[in-house]
RNA sequence: GCGGAAGUGGCUCAGUGGUAGAGCGUCGCCUUGCCAAGGCGAAUGUCGCGGGUCCGAAUCCCGUCUUCCGCUCCA
């Protein structure tokens, strides 16, 4: 991890723009801050993505299966899971410095010089500010004590229901996929037959108005969850911590992530989130330093006590044979796909070094979450172009599949190592006469001789993942 | 929101008062035929937007918009 990379953040996102992983949002009317369009490069790779993840989780899992719940939600939903209430940071500038600090942070480390013991639970904003007043909290950057007021910024997008802007029908945009699978636990439980213990996957948007997005897709305010609710009998939950905590990495070094570009790292009691008991974070080492990429949490019953208590509905889970009767805990990965999409680009860009002093950037792409599985190229194209032709459409059933006729074959060969292709299959003259191709593996340049009866299983075997 | 930088063809930039250029890329033809060869040709810009100064503005002035980089965010 500490040897020099060829990647940066500059050259992804130039690699994205120019080949069309990854487009700027609304360009044409000077952009929208922090959004980012997946072209059709792009969009193949996220979907390899979700898919692999899909494959691991709910395909391939005894215990898991997946749901796809709405974005628009009772705006209940969130005052019982405490988006409403703690979901917002109480922001307040220095007048002075300009710096911006949060208001309880400041509380707490005051009192925590001072040795005082002190609870901010229920405090209000005006509460926080007369505090903070009355004592003359320093600016920790300035020193000074001249504050603006707080200023409650909610994470969660606010949109109205209905065609009236009235208070009654406001709606917010999930700030998590996690709530779906709270609300529908009944649902679950009784469609799966009341079975502990139990996953259940989802794939989603979920948005949030965070204070300082950027990084390209690494924080924005719209983005794409892939979590998932385990649930499982009290008492277990750690075991199952460590079960999940396990099976995350091994997908992660499954899709030939660097393990040096990964590190885990528990979350100390200060900082966990307001649902959670324990926290362990999966960090990866971006282009831009280490960042969070997945996130694992103890949950405990927090959010099925909370539903219970907001919804009168029971969340009770009985067991049929011993008649015990709890709330199930629930442990939660929850990966970004946009992260997911990020590190895994990062991780396969390489700049190859070539005799004659030429580059050769290749996306060391899984085969799995490669855009295109291969690519077909005609070595002459008048000539071989009917014949290439066939060769593309047999393979198109499959999988994504790309055809590249113009320039040379070193360039096209070039063209499919930058955007990930792993196969290149190259019709030749021979091809006519003996109905074989020549495959192109991307990694090690290495090149075999396959007949076109076989090119399926030969490409599927190593596609397999 | 605050501070700083920048906006000229798809990309990287040149052009500092006389009416827009290069390289790369893209496309076509020829050539080549297994790792970015070469030749010929072509397309693409009301120079972010609005106003002002001037005979004349990409260039000077004012305004505005947008983007990028930094400031406790956690997928």
């Amino acid at each position: 991890m500490s040897e020099k990379r060829a990647v940066t953040m500059d050259k992804l996102i130039a690699l994205c723009k120019g080949r069309g992983f990854i487009f700027a949002g609304s360009e044409i009317y000077g952009g929208l801050a922090n959004t980012w369009d997946y072209g059709p490069l792009g969009v193949e790779m996220k979907n390899n993505i979700k898919r692999a993840w899909w494959k691991k989780f709910v395909q391939e899992s005894p215990y898991n299966t997946g749901v796809d719940c709405a974005i628009l939600m009772n705006p209940k939903t969130w005052e019982a899971s405490g988006h409403i209430g703690g979901f917002s940071d109480p922001l307040m500038d220095c007048k002075e410095c300009k710096a911006r600090f949060r208001a309880d942070q400041l509380i707490e480390d005051y009192a925590a010089r001072k040795k005082k013991e002190i609870s901010l639970a229920g405090w209000d904003n005006a509460k926080m500010e007369t505090y903070i007043a009355d004592n003359k909290i320093p600016c920790p950057t300035c020193g000074k004590s001249n504050f603006t007021g707080v200023r409650k910024f909610n994470l969660m997008f606010k949109t109205f229901q209905g065609v009236t802007e009235e208070t009654a029908s406001t709606v917010y945009l999930r700030p998590e996929t996690a709530q779906g699978i709270f609300v529908n636990f009944k649902n679950l439980m009784r469609t799966q037959r009341n079975k502990l213990p139990m996953g259940v996957c989802q794939v989603g948007k979920s948005f949030r108005n965070e204070i300082t997005p950027g990084n390209f897709i690494f924080r924005i305010r719209e983005f794409e969850q892939m979590e998932l609710e385990f649930f499982c009998k009290p008492g277990t939950d750690l075991e199952w911590f460590d079960y999940w905590k396990e099976f995350c990495r091994n997908w992660l070094l499954g899709l030939n992530m660097k393990p040096d570009n990964l590190r885990l790292r528990d979350h100390a009691k200060e900082e966990l989130s307001h649902y959670s008991k324990a926290t362990t974070d999966f960090e990866y080492f971006f282009p831009f330093g280490w960042g969070e990429l997945w996130g694992i949490a103890d949950r405990t019953d927090y959010d099925l006590k909370c539903h219970q208590e907001k919804s009168g509905e029971s969340m009770e889970y009985i067991n049929a044979e011993t008649n015990e009767r709890f709330i199930p805990y629930v442990v939660e990965p929850s990966l970004g796909a946009d992260r997911a999409f990020l590190a895994l680009l990062s991780d396969a860009y390489d700049e190859e070094a070539l005799e004659g002093g030429d580059t050769r950037v290749v996306l060391r792409l899984h085969p799995y979450i490669a855009p295109f599985k291969a690519a077909v190229l005609p070595l002459q194209k008048n000539k071989l172009g009917d014949k290439a032709t066939e060769v593309y459409n047999s393979l198109a059933k499959y999988f994504p599949v790309t055809y590249d006729e113009s320039a040379s074959i070193g360039k096209r060969y070039r063209r499919q190592d930058e955007i990930g292709t792993p196969f290149c299959i190259t019709v030749d003259f021979d091809t006519l006469t003996d109905d074989s191709v020549t495959v192109r593996e991307r990694d090690s340049m290495k090149q075999d001789r396959i007949k076109l009866s076989e090119l399926k299983a030969y490409l599927d075997e190593k596609l397999f993942y």
